[in-house]
DNA sequence: ACATTTTTTTGATCTAGCTCAATTTTCTAA
DNA sequence: TTAGAAAATTGAGCTAGATCAAAAAAATGT
């Protein structure tokens, strides 16, 4: 496991698959076989790229397939009929995006790079051909799509909470998804703006800014621009049992 | 299809199964072949009843598969650590439930009927058994759960915008569910309470009984206790695309 | 390195919707 | 049918977070 976070800093010189993707066990092929996973390798297409505000699908567009992020970070956005954005979700190095397109075979949210990222991409098409030979791939896609449905049902709950118990969480949140893929928890950058989390969370990026900069007086986290230090994970967890 | 009504109010001698269920065309077997339909038949359970305040399933129990409503409906419900409750949803006549415990084979919510239900039920080991010999059903269930992800970005989307907007959405809502599952589009019966309602929609009772008033005062609707009426379906919609 | 743009921070006010409180209406069960 | 309980309505403040505004900091391109 220790060579985990070396893999993911080094380019390694054999091109990375599926079979010796470190994201092996967070990705896509979690919970295949061995040679399901190879016939999922075989359809893969690796090191796609996109820049800082480009956009990996767009709504409305046909279903263009799953797209597991290698390196980077996203949002994932709808746009109402005033044209608003909405910041549905944001993807993080070794998370999923595509679903939205599953159902209607349409998307119906805009993914964003919101840095430089590099993706996988298993086409919609080959979906279909997959399903046939391997049908256990359809079972780990249903899998995460409830995964998903589970973490709206968190992210509802959220919503009906105080700003500052929103941004605590959504700060715990991010942590959390970034330990689980071996990233550190403690320390990292927060890709998106204050207005894209404001927007996420259902807050003015006025609130956002003013409830970071009130963690940080009270030595909750501590900010440099867009890196962020949790000093007292413990005591920020707290906040969210608290009552108001 | 003249004889859907007929068949919704009547109860026929024939016992029900999927194959001359009225339901078919929304429920489970939708998108299955004949073939395939039968075999879905055999494993469902019919006729199961719960009445008001009675609960389908537990969150926190295991799995117990799909849920069908075949008459009444219900609310799917959460809690937070602090045990407050939170409506995740409504279940209308014909819909199902139970994607809440496919992923982690463990309820997420609880589901309770709101007045006398009559559902079908697909066992959760028998939803295993079927995908062995049926792969299209978890196909099926994909498509339905990232049909209810995308509902759920609705859902976000709307709780942004103001509780007018929200509770006129809702009305509109329900009113379309119906429509489709072919019930009456215009008149129904809201069998959730202003409590319930507003828990949902993230605003107090007293907000939704004040809206409902202020729609009715403005002949939009017209209300008898929890009996509603869509007077002027048209301005209601407009509601929605007007600024604030 | 510097100029321009974008993002973030901070302050001051305002308001939609909440809370609290008191009736009135509807539901329920004997 | 009726008493008691639960739900809905209506009114009167109150407050979390929005909005508006202006300065400071950071990012971006040349």
């Amino acid at each position: 496991m220790s060579d985990l976070n070396i893999s993911k800093t080094s380019t390694t010189h054999r091109p990375v698959t599926c079979e010796n993707c470190n994201l092996d066990n967070l990705c896509i092929p979690k919970g295949l076989d061995r040679q399901e996973i190879g016939e999922v390798a075989l359809l893969v297409n690796r090191n796609n790229i996109r820049h800082k505000g480009e956009a990996i699908y767009h709504a409305g567009s046909p279903f263009r397939g799953m797209i597991a992020l290698r390196s980077g970070s996203a949002k994932l956005t709808s746009f109402d009929q005033d044209g608003n954005e909405l910041v549905v979700a944001f993807i993080l190095p070794g998370e999923i995006v595509g679903f939205d397109g599953l159902a209607t075979q349409i998307h119906n949210c805009t993914a964003i790079a919101l840095e430089t990222v590099n993706y996988c991409h298993l086409p919609a098409h080959k979906i279909e051909q997959l399903s046939l030979n391997t049908p256990s791939l359809v079972n780990v896609l249903l899998q995460r799509s409830c995964d998903e449905l589970d973490s709206q049902v968190q992210k509802l709950l959220m919503s009906r909470r105080s700003a500052e118990k929103r941004v605590a969480n959504f700060i715990l949140n991010i942590s959390e998804r970034l330990r689980v893929r071996g990233y550190s928890e403690l320390e990292f950058r927060l890709s998106m703006s204050r207005e894209e989390i404001g927007n996420h969370l259902g807050v003015t990026h006025e609130t956002v800014s003013r409830i970071i900069q009130l963690f940080q007086s009270r030595k909750l986290i501590e900010v440099k621009s867009k890196q962020l230090r949790i000093m007292d994970k413990k005591e920020l967890f707290n906040y969210l049992q608290l009552a108001h």
